[in-house]
DNA sequence: ATGGTTTTTACTGCGTC
DNA sequence: GACGCGGTAAAAACCAT
């Protein structure tokens, strides 16, 4: 940013965001302000002299040592601040909290007497709770923050995004997470939330919205739930047929036809072992042509991501087992 | 790792507009 | 001739063992 040293500049309301900013400006002895004859201020920050009452920049000389850029608010100020030991991504905190030697020697390397040592081991022991409860809480904001991005870039309802999060806590209270990644935990549990509140959807589209690999997902996923007791049924196909129905533009009663298509399979339990999501592909399909709705299985497999050849079996297993329902 | 099952890919033929 | 549809074989993916 170019620091034009323009000669009247007024800066209102811009002042300290942060705690920091207090200890930058002090009262500026018993000058007053050529304008209002307000206070002056000094604000080391940016180096400038600056009015209390209407903040006319009297003085702009002295270094500034403030932050790099112009900052909107106190996390951006934050990060664009000069000081603080070079951040490391490979520490939970980034390498920024305090560490306290397990050595009992002070800063001269001269032993400790057994008062200190006591105290020191107290330090230690706080720290560290202080330390994994920080960065828990940093770990479940970003967790957070990417539930929610995914679940709404997935267009699921809010109640889904809340399970997904219960979850999370639950997993992080656990301990389950050393090993797995932030994302990959935090898609499972989307993954997860998402079935169990009967609005699926496939690993491939989460794995879309998701940084992470289906694999790393899946694996994350069943881990998860094994570790948590959750109790996810097997999707249940017709939890699909709304969602394609309206992806085709379908009436609802082609959308009823196709779950009633999909209840006589369940009965003559043709659908074992076969993805779910086939079956609700073609069932959406097969109830498309039962009422004269104009569709295309290539239509149909483009919403469903699913091949075209898929949908051809699983609707003939659909009608034949409709047929042989209505000759029993 | 392996074998069995399901899904996908790629290709071909048929009928229709 | 392009399109929708049906079928097939081989490859790939998936799953339990």
């Amino acid at each position: 940013m170019t620091n034009a040293p323009s000669s009247t500049r007024v800066r209102r309301n811009e002042r300290q965001t942060d705690e920091q900013a207090d200890e930058r400006e002090h009262e500026h002895g018993d000058l007053s302000c050529p304008e209002c004859t307000g206070h002056l201020i000094v604000d080391d920050e940016h180096g400038e002299t600056i009015c209390e009452d209407c903040g006319l920049v009297v003085d702009e000389k002295s270094v500034d040592r403030g932050p790099e850029w112009r900052a909107f608010d106190a996390a951006e100020k934050n990060k664009k601040s000069r000081v603080g030991a070079p951040t490391t991504n490979t520490m939970h905190d980034k390498g920024l909290s305090t560490n306290i030697d397990w050595r009992n020697k002070d800063a001269y390397g001269n032993s400790l007497g057994s008062r200190q040592r006591e105290k020191m081991q107290r330090l230690r022991k706080w720290n560290e709770r202080f330390r994994t409860r920080d960065s828990k809480e940093r770990n479940l904001k970003q967790a957070l923050g990417e539930i929610d991005r995914m679940a709404s870039a997935l267009g699921l309802p809010t109640n889904v995004r809340e399970t997904a999060s219960v979850i999370y806590r639950r997993a992080l209270n656990e301990d389950l997470l050393p090993g797995r990644s932030i994302e990959g935990v935090s898609t499972a549990c989307v993954y997860a939330a998402a079935r169990q509140a009967g609005v699926p959807r496939s690993l491939d589209e989460i794995a879309d919205v998701s940084r992470v690999e289906k694999n790393e997902i899946a694996r994350t996923y069943r881990y998860v739930v094994r570790e948590l007791g959750l109790e996810v049924q097997p999707a249940d196909p017709e939890s699909y047929v709304p969602r394609f129905a309206s992806g085709l533009d379908l009436s609802d009663e082609a959308e009823h036809r196709a779950r009633s298509l999909l209840q006589n399979a369940k009965e003559k339990g043709v659908h074992s072992g076969k993805s779910p999501v086939g079956l609700a592909a073609a069932a959406v399909y097969a109830a498309a042509l039962l009422t004269n709705e104009k569709t295309t299985q290539a239509a149909v497999s483009d919403v469903a991501d699913i091949s075209e050849v898929t949908i051809r079996n699983r609707y003939h297993e659909l009608l034949e087992a409709e047929e042989t329902i209505g000759v029993a």
